[in-house]
DNA sequence: TCCTGGATGGTAAACGTTTTCCAAACTATG
DNA sequence: CATAGTTTGGAAAACGTTTACCATCCAGGA
């Protein structure tokens, strides 16, 4: 109970006072601010000029426990720190916000345990869905949040849980595009800097490019297959690590941008230029890559397509009363070409 | 009220189910789950092992209902596009958390109406204290939560309110060390691209720079003080500008370094190259400042120091009954030398 | 043995909404 | 003019907690 007369300055003001000041019920301040339309039109601009004048703001808690729902989203990546989740988490923002939603940010770190710790917070605060936009999956996350009956979207992967969906996205198709670019300007030793293969996206990406490869005639060498970590410094120490090797690719494709900006820094250090020693493809175009030196050529994929449908699917899901399987949504994906890709340097070219 | 029997698969289940099922009251299974000492040992262990079995995870919505705070931190950024501001949400979010606070992110991407609207969002859920680290100054914004008696803790400005601290960020200290550095080595004409000049902490900047010019014995040029907006279009702007005045300056000081990224592709689109054309100097060392071709100089001002600072002012000012002012807490800039300065080139050196 | 007092557990009110159900008032029809 | 039907407003319950207050129980002193 609140002590006497609870003498702080400005004591929040409720539904309770409106209604007084305005001259009608609680209920009917309710039924107007929440747009019920059989309110008298007379009695709703009383109520209006009542919650102006008090400055009412509605207390979402109160309104989240009786209606049972939070108005919240959780929103889980793998690191903000990347940029291109700052890109994601915006437009997931946008259109979450645009729907009266708020966004509950949590991120993993790749770490098992903080994602445990994420998925409690969220289930504490009552998320009405949750994103899970780490491009890797934990089976034992989603079991609690099934439990709830919560619904969930992922990318990529597509687990038997009711109200779960997920987004598919189509990496073949601009690693095919980014394959081919390079085998016509003339290619044949390409490697691939993945990322963390225990994110199923990641060896996603890197089955697509290994595929790619094929359909372009050229035989994959496993030497130049390197595991980064989708960060800068994963790209660096990749790159290094392959310019250790006896022989060199002439061109490298990476899973994300953050790698391509690391190989471009460990290119940069070792004296080599691009695009006339190596040839380089990112992955994600976050914004950033129009602005490395040189521009990098990467494969788009749509952050805002990924957010949007995020939101879509979960409040799809919502909505309908019994739970549903596979609210499948298609990513696209293309090649942007900009100045990391050339011909390949005479010494290594076929 | 719900309908019958609420056939969802799970009902949430609620403190009280716990209570029945340790055969407890349930004012008892509160204070276990509260760590109040009075609890005896034997129900405790009951009650816990209850929590386990049954998988109960508290309603934050009706403990913030009742306890009248919501656990809940706002933190106001400009945009999340820039790497600084993850970083710095990184950190906030690790300090918010590990005291028991969730974070509530809205950024104001610099249109007042997206703040008024991010104040709004603020005040619904409650939030029991915002830091505004947007660089910039809204004072209807800070009005809103003085009037509910809401800590807030700003940058560098020094509002009169109550219940407002603020984190006093030692510019000078660190653009000084830049403008020394660059006079060592013998530039004399020094431009500098400032942030948008209605965030207060962007004219302090500037301001900073003016000063530390005319330490060094420097006469400020004008026309070599352009305005940006802290993006990398912006930087690349105003570089463009800069290289169409008739005569240049031989090095650049950034407000950020998103600002010198974007004069490093102006340069580069140019044909000009740096450091041997210009030197160029950076504000903040965002992780990507080391991995910029070549390495960029910069200032940095240490993110962590900011987010901790802020939290821990939060935290301060809602403890002290009182309404209080000036929680101050200076932050330090140093410079971080890499490989983006240089000797002036000779046709413009003295 | 009885009473007092300290510990500890239980009951119920309160937080600020939404929403169901009912009552009242008005409209239209016979 | 009366009655049925249709709006529209109001009272009260419910959401899941915390916590003030009260009851109970046990130990120790008189």
């Amino acid at each position: 109970m609140r002590s006497k007369t609870q003498t702080d300055g400005a004591a929040r003001i409720g539904i309770h006072k409106v209604a007084s000041h305005a001259r009608v019920s609680i209920a009917t301040v309710s039924r107007t601010i929440n747009h019920v339309p059989t309110v008298n039109p007379v009695l709703a601009a009383r109520v209006w000029k009542s919650v102006a004048e008090l400055n009412y703001v509605p207390n979402t808690q109160a309104r989240a426990l009786v209606s049972g729902k939070s108005k919240l989203f959780g929103l889980i990546i793998s690191e903000i720190t990347n940029p291109f989740f700052p890109e994601l988490i915006q437009e997931f923002e946008r259109a979450a916000v645009a729907r009266g939603y708020e966004i509950l940010i949590g991120s993993t770190n790749y770490e098992p345990e903080k994602m445990e710790l994420c998925a409690r917070r969220m289930l504490e605060r009552n998320v009405d869905g949750v994103a899970i936009m780490t491009f890797g999956f934990e089976e034992s996350l989603l079991d609690r949040f099934a439990g709830e009956d919560i619904p969930v979207v992922f990318i990529d992967v597509t687990p038997r849980h009711p109200r779960s969906s997920n987004l598919q996205v189509d990496y073949r198709a601009g690693i095919y595009e980014g394959v081919q670019h390079l085998a016509v300007l003339g290619h044949r030793k390409i490697g691939f800097i993945s990322g963390p293969l225990r994110l199923g996206s990641a060896e996603t990406r890197k089955l697509a490019f290994l595929d790619c490869l094929r359909c372009a005639g050229i035989k994959p060498q496993s030497a130049w297959l390197v595991e980064g970590d989708h960060t800068l410094d994963g790209g660096r120490d990749a790159m290094q690590r392959i310019l250790q090797l006896p022989e060199w690719p002439t061109a490298i494709m990476c899973s994300n941008d953050m790698t391509a900006i690391g190989v471009q820094h460990a290119l940069f250090e070792a004296d080599l230029k691009v695009p006339a020693d190596f040839s380089l493809i990112g992955f994600d175009d976050i914004h950033l890559a129009e602005y490395t030196i040189p521009p990098l050529t990467t494969v788009r994929m749509s952050c805002k397509d990924l957010a949007q449908g995020a939101v879509t699917s979960l409040l799809a899901n919502m909505e309908s009363t019994q739970s549903r399987f596979e609210t499948r949504s298609k990513i696209n994906t293309r090649l942007i070409v900009r100045q990391t890709t050339g011909l390949p340097k005479m010494s290594s070219a076929i």
